[in-house]
DNA sequence: CATGAATGAGAGTTCATTCAT
DNA sequence: GATGAATGAACTCTCATTCAT
């Protein structure tokens, strides 16, 4: 993919007043409510301007292109998973494994469910915007946190930390996506974070060493 | 999302002699080179039909409307895939969790990763084209294809089958997402089928009804 | 003919500004300069654009599609037309044939005539135009003024009105599109007025029911 | 209007044999009834191929363009309907103005009337097409042949024959012309004969130099 | 001769972006 | 600052015409 480096994609005004703020916040909600109801490739900025309640001219005050708007707004959210679970897992460092997975486990489900609708539909912008960079380094941001905190467990050791690390992100991440692409099933929501803390448990205690686990108990 | 009926999607015109045959796929051949090499957005009708060798008034003989391509190029893949997870879960009627587990987690991983770029690339057109509805019923027909399956395990037994099956299709999914998007790590790339296999029979062996496994051993 | 609907032929956006209202102005008459210049084949949005000095964009603004400008334009000399019929129906309200007659063709020969071209170039645009339904509206609100008008004749009375007001109608445009579409010949469009009064006169006064004509004198 | 000269308007290629004169036949046949049903705008060459029943190959072989297809369509009708009012126009020579008239109009509505949505349909051919220099043409003869019957009239005589021919040509088309823009009437239809034949005798009876009525008388 | 796959110029239309008001 | 009319490059799609089979 061709990536060409993208000049200025941040926001250029930093808005200082509570006039600006509003006005930022309405072109974020404009965003994502087009972004729901149109889709990505209807997505035109006359139209989020006029959902937004703001002529053209001002939202290109606030996102000298169409992109840092579309960047923008994914940061957003993504900033506000990675926050979240770099809160939950450093509220955990020292725990159990099984308290580790609760904790974690509940506090993604969460964030990723509270705006179901905002989530799928920043997928596809995710997928089309230069933006690979940058998603990749919230995913390393997330897996940071696990890790760290994994390693403070206090009833289990990893020998492969990086490794087991990324396969609990990832499956962590797995059912729940497929649950957000799908039609929304509240029947699978409900039972969601349960299977899920079985599925993370199952494997961390499947994966942790041995002797260390013996040791612990 | 507007989701506007698309009409005939696939309605493109069945190539009759071996020439068009020839076309078609240099067409496809040229639609995910595109897709890789520039990018969804930069995916345009005339640069897919130069890169094919042919013209543009060719290219729509075949597919009446850019989406009738991207959409025939998705279909080709995700039949493929889900093909190769009916073929290898049917095999495994009969077994045992453990070979279940082993033959669907090296079969997914097989066909997901030998074309590792075309799948990438597909996701950024899955995410925009309106095929969400083809796209749930390939996930539904994968997921029935591995619930036949393990309601057939030799030593397990489940209550809530459909809700295992889900979880199992997650599971599977979710580090093998995280690992094409991300940068290609060959290092876990190699680890991850003996992961993935551990992560799901953890799983599954949790969820396995006590009393049928009891009587199995 | 496939009679699809048209959906907003005349859906645009109505000018708020001064500025928009000359925008939209030099539109219409480059239309007609590019009509006479290269005919209806050669009338590409892009060329009316270039003459009417703006860009197709603009042009787009204003008429949301390359058929709702051929409309705008064909609707803006019809109704032109229907005013001035029903304008001199409606004096002539009272009167004698002939000063019906005398009026009537005067002002329909004026008022194709005097834009001769402009009346010329917009056949093919009917013709070819999915616009039979307004024309044929137009068409029946000419006849209605000039029914209305013969009713109150002071000199005569007519059994069949409606199938003489079809005929009065026909006449009166027969010889004057045979006159538009051939090479614009000054003496007959001397003698045309004239002729037209024998024609029409001629025919009314046969019609004529012959009891109320006797009262009449 | 740019007049180009049109290269070759006319079919290269006369047919000889049964088989092509029945393929030029399904080919005209075909482009009257994809006029009517589709309308000029969706006229393609491909289309009438098709409906014909041939490869747009073939039908190259007989108009090596489209605009020769269109001509030749046109050509065929005008020609019929030229040849109608001439052979009439003949038959009456010497005869009444009554006489005359009666079967002129009789010719001309049957011969416009039987064909009735074939007249329709050609109209927006002749106006795009380049082939005002023709239907001038054929207006021509059309007069040339009514001006030498009216000439001939036993009991009349005119003294500007070129304007009465011309308006008696004029009178006659208009409401045939607006019968068949509009929806087909039966009524009106019925009446038309009687009508037309009211008004152009009522005009050429006033026309007529009254000094010869008198003599003829 | 007939076929129909291939061509590619050119049409209609959209939309990110600018800038005079 | 805010506005929204104007811009025009770029895109999707059509169709008259050609020519290898």
């Amino acid at each position: 993919m061709r990536t060409e480096p993208i000049y200025a994609l941040d926001a250029r005004k930093q808005p200082r007043q509570a006039r600006s703020q509003a006005t930022v916040d309405a072109i974020f909600e404009a965003t994502i409510q087009v972004l729901l109801a149109e889709g990505l490739p209807r997505l035109t900025t006359i139209r989020v301007a006029e959902r937004a309640g703001v002529s053209v001219g001002t939202l290109y005050q606030y996102f000298p292109q169409k992109q840092a708007l579309l960047f923008a707004v994914l940061q957003r959210h993504l900033e506000r998973v990675a926050q979240t679970v770099e809160d939950a897992a450093h509220a955990m460092h020292g725990a159990t494994l099984a308290q580790m997975v609760k904790t974690i486990v509940t506090a993604f489900v969460q964030i990723k469910t509270e705006n179901l609708e905002e989530s799928r539909a920043l997928y596809a912008v995710a997928a089309e915007l230069d933006s690979r960079d940058y998603v990749l380094g919230i995913k390393q941001r997330n897996r940071a946190a696990l890790e760290a905190m994994l390693k403070t467990a206090s009833d289990a050791q990893f020998d492969d930390i990086a490794t087991v690390t990324f396969m609990f992100a990832g499956v962590l991440i797995g059912p729940i996506q497929v649950l957000l692409e799908g039609p929304p099933s509240a029947d699978m929501l409900r039972m969601l974070p349960a299977q899920l803390e079985s599925v993370c448990l199952g494997y961390l205690e499947r994966e942790a060493n041995p002797a260390n686990r013996a040791k612990a108990s």
